[in-house]
RNA sequence: GUGAGUAUGGCGAAGUGGUUAACGCACCGGAUUGUGGUUCCGGCAUUCGUGGGUUCGAUUCCCACUACUCACCCCA
């Protein structure tokens, strides 16, 4: 166990932290230029944000929370999602009481308790953007766009966003209850699932894989929320939809798509792959800012997870720009160059060059094979007699030139990116 | 939470109830003098997840545990 991680982490190793890396770059830049500006908020809450902000009956609070009392006494959660803790600091830091809207995003380990499997972790990773204050459905299209934007500047194909409206306080109670009057009766031909759903959220019985379910559900003629949207919701609905047609955000309608935090109103939307599950997805929560204890202030926003989003894109056989490598080796002839060859090394460094060395003793033919290892651009090969001239042999280890130069010009060489002397010796 | 599968060297992967556990990759060393990427030669698991049991004898059979993987639920 000592040596082991706990179950469904991760250690995120060289090489792969590079397409991490990558990835995190993208989301910046990207956000940057949507203007949305980076929110950091601790990974931990009081368990009671969750409890009220995600919703009690919801998996996530029910039975996936890392909860734990402190020293302190106090219940303290690991945060499973972004969005409470990014409204609860808007509220503590009345950000609010700033006339315009506040457009936040972020990147940060999310923890829930699960059995982890393929694309499921306990400990993952999530980017998300969160617009607090408007209730304009042109806040919807933004943040569905920058979605799917952000997915493809990460290289994924076949993409789709799928749309839907879940209603409001108004006409979400209203269709619950046609359905449940419309089921109720039918109940013990529903599946066990099924028959839980509809208690606790009739609206997923419609996302039942079972063709029994599906069947008995029209029978009965269960309307779906689309079809049961108050007049507000509707044309707010119609509107996101103009705007995403505007803006080439392309999407498919899906009226039987659910998302598993309470919050959400009117618009929900999951971004999917084919063979995958979701990889991001997002809504409005126009009632949570309140319910979390500040003014009544509409939000909306998504989130999506790093780690899908890499697996996905290995998968589909794409990769991230990989990381520049190495500029220079160092390859230390013998013992006299010892001294020189660190203080080649850090000059190097100091003038903007990626340079390493061997320190296991390696023999230079050793050596010279390790900085082809490396995939570094040049060795710079220091022995007795370049010491004693004050020079240092360079070679080019992609054309094989090599050539011996004042130690001083190594820098101006390797920068100016090959050497014109090509006598080889 | 429910169900299924798998656990052999750094990685991938054969294998058998019985004296020395294939192979590939990676790694290390060598092929005369201070030089890489190719080639050739050599080296690299007293040990087969952990603990029990069956047996004259188990890595191979049985049980338990642990871990991992996959599916369901749900989700990112």
């Amino acid at each position: 166990m000592l040596t082991q991680r706990p179950r469904g982490t991760a250690d995120i190793l060289p090489g792969e932290s590079g397409q991490w890396q990558a990835m995190e770059q993208i989301i910046r830049d990207t956000c940057a230029l949507y203007h949305f500006e980076e929110v950091r908020t601790p990974v931990f809450e009081h368990t009671e944000l969750f409890a009220r902000g995600v919703g009690e009956t919801t998996d996530i609070v029910s039975k996936e929370m890392y909860t734990f009392t402190d020293r302190g006494g106090r219940s303290v959660t690991l945060r499973p999602e972004g969005t409470a803790g990014v409204v609860r600091a808007f509220v503590e830091n009345k950000l609010y009481g700033q006339p315009h809207t506040v457009k936040l995003y972020y990147i940060g380990p999310m923890f829930r308790y699960e059995k982890p499997q393929r694309g499921r972790w306990r400990q993952f990773h999530q980017y998300g953007v969160e617009v607090l204050g408007p209730e304009h459905p042109a806040a919807d299209a933004e943040v569905i766009a920058i979605n799917l934007d952000l997915l493809r500047r990460f290289g994924l194909r076949d993409l789709t966003v799928e749309l839907n409206s879940v209603g409001c306080p108004v006409c979400r109670p209203r269709h619950r209850e046609q359905m449940l009057e419309r089921l109720r009766p039918v109940a013990d031909r529903l599946c066990g699932d099924c028959q839980q759903r509809l208690e606790r959220n009739p609206l997923r019985i419609f996302d039942c894989k079972n063709d029994r379910c599906q069947q008995v559900l029209a029978e009965v003629g269960a309307p779906t929320i689309l079809e049961s949207l108050c007049d507000d919701c509707r044309r707010h609905f119609e509107q996101v939809r103009a705007f995403l047609d505007a803006m080439d955000v392309p999407y498919v309608l899906n009226d039987r798509l659910v998302r598993g935090l309470d919050y959400y109103t009117r618009t929900a939307w999951e971004v999917t792959v084919p063979g995958f599950s979701s990889v991001g997805g997002g809504g409005r929560y126009n009632g949570l800012v309140a319910e979390v204890g500040g003014p009544e202030t509409p939000g909306v926003g998504f989130a999506g997870s790093i780690e899908r989003a890499l697996m996905v894109l290995r998968e589909q056989g794409g990769a991230l720009p990989q990381a520049a490598r190495l500029d220079v080796w160092v390859a230390v002839a013998d013992e006299a160059a010892e001294v020189p060859a660190m203080r080649l090394l850090q000059r190097l460094r100091s003038e903007g060059l990626r340079a390493d060395r061997d320190y296991l003793g390696k023999g230079l033919k050793a050596q010279l094979k390790s900085a082809d290892r490396m995939q570094a651009a040049y060795c710079a090969i220091l022995g007795a007699d370049e010491v004693a001239r004050g020079t240092v042999t360079l070679k080019d280890l992609r054309t094989g030139v090599q050539t011996e130069v004042p130690a001083e010009a190594v820098v101006h060489h390797v920068s100016k990116g090959g050497i014109e002397d090509g006598s080889t010796t």
